[in-house]
DNA sequence: TATCCTATGTAACCAATGTTACTGTACACG
DNA sequence: CGTGTACAGTAACATTGGTTACATAGGATA
């Protein structure tokens, strides 16, 4: 396990602070799709992302969805972090976007180590930086965006993810993660299509215009 | 001018602390509508809210503006914050709602303190916790609300901020915050006057149905 | 092959919001 | 007291996005 951690994490942290991770961590394996953190959960440990890709979702009263941003590699979940700190539940819910392992920090640790290690320091402040930065270009993305700008958006960001310009996805879940109807996604999508910017097959699409 | 911060933090800070700050810090002060923050400016030191209130915007390549959230006596500007960290520059705007005062932190103190002081290490990391949940609550109210559920929201926290159920603000300035037309605006607010929600005048509106 | 399920395409219509244009009104100021 | 300017009301229309309804196609399986 040591081994991986080393991959993703040795050019932020020192090699004592990677040991105390490694002996400390808890490895967990999720499957693509899997539930990783539900809104309203009790978070007592605090992931680090060694493989694979999460995205973060919110939720409205009606269980409407809305996707906020992916984690790949080397991120953490500045809002699960937020949660552990201020030890209150859950407000997003954590998927796992492909088959992704990463190890889970029991939460005592993270005072301790704040005062311990500057690295851990500057990664906890440089993740909330950049969760915050995710959060601007969300709201960026929501307010200022039509949904036909929206859709590409996406479908580059989730081929950027994916490593893989083919993005293997129904009408149907776009619509969820971008909170609209299928019907809606499907007559973007053609357009999209007609602009010469993707192209459709059953199940997927190849973005053209990345 | 320690007076003043120990009203304002003596609940947070340490004495010792609550010293330092009156030392080091600067104190300012703006009238309503003065600009605190710039898009794209250097930020070389922290604010922390004395008295009044400021307004956080966005704004997209065109110059739209949007309102992201209010910060009053107490808190500080998590987004500068992160920027002092991360050595960036400002995403956001910062104006004053209100006659407001503020003490400015050099940067340098920033880290000093952080090792030094847990109430300050405490403070900053719930600050980021309180700014990521005003995100979430902004994402909501842009993502799930209708405009006319995001004035009613807005005259409230107005009016909330401002401790007074009479607004003071033309049509024009609402619809520069929620990022809409004037016209759309006076539609919606008859709409909500008829519904006995609000009263209207020139240049005011009283939120009845807080 | 017949059948079934899921995914997609598309028309027709509706609702919310944005735009243009014009009107009226309060208020400041010469 | 007349006039200009900012603010507000409103009609008419355009556009975007949401909804309903139905048709068609791909692919799995009996």
């Amino acid at each position: 396990m040591i081994q991986e951690i080393e991959d993703a994490y040795s050019f932020v942290f020192e090699k004592e602070l990677l040991q105390e991770i490694s002996e400390v961590g808890n490895l967990k394996t999720f499957d693509e799709n899997d539930r990783i953190i539900e809104i309203g959960d009790h978070v007592t440990s605090m992931p680090l992302l060694l493989n694979g890709a999460i995205k973060i979702l919110r939720e409205d009263k009606e269980g409407d969805e809305l996707l906020l941003y992916f984690l790949e590699r080397g991120d953490t979940c500045a809002m699960t972090l937020s949660c552990c700190l201020g030890h209150t539940k859950s407000e997003i819910r954590a998927v796992a976007e492909m088959e992704t392992s990463l190890v889970m920090i029991p939460i005592e640790k993270m005072e301790e180590w704040t005062s311990k290690y500057k690295s851990w320091r500057n990664f906890v402040f440089e993740s909330y930086h950049s969760r915050l930065s995710e959060m601007l270009d969300t709201i960026d993305t929501i307010a200022f965006l039509n949904m036909d700008e929206r859709l590409l958006k996406y479908l580059r960001d989730k081929a950027k993810i994916n490593q893989n310009e083919i993005v293997q996805i129904t009408h149907q879940q776009i619509a969820y993660d971008l909170h609209t109807s299928r019907v809606v996604i499907s007559r973007l999508l053609k357009k999209l299509e007609l602009k010469g910017k993707i192209s459709l097959q059953r199940n997927s699409i190849q973005v053209i215009d990345l």
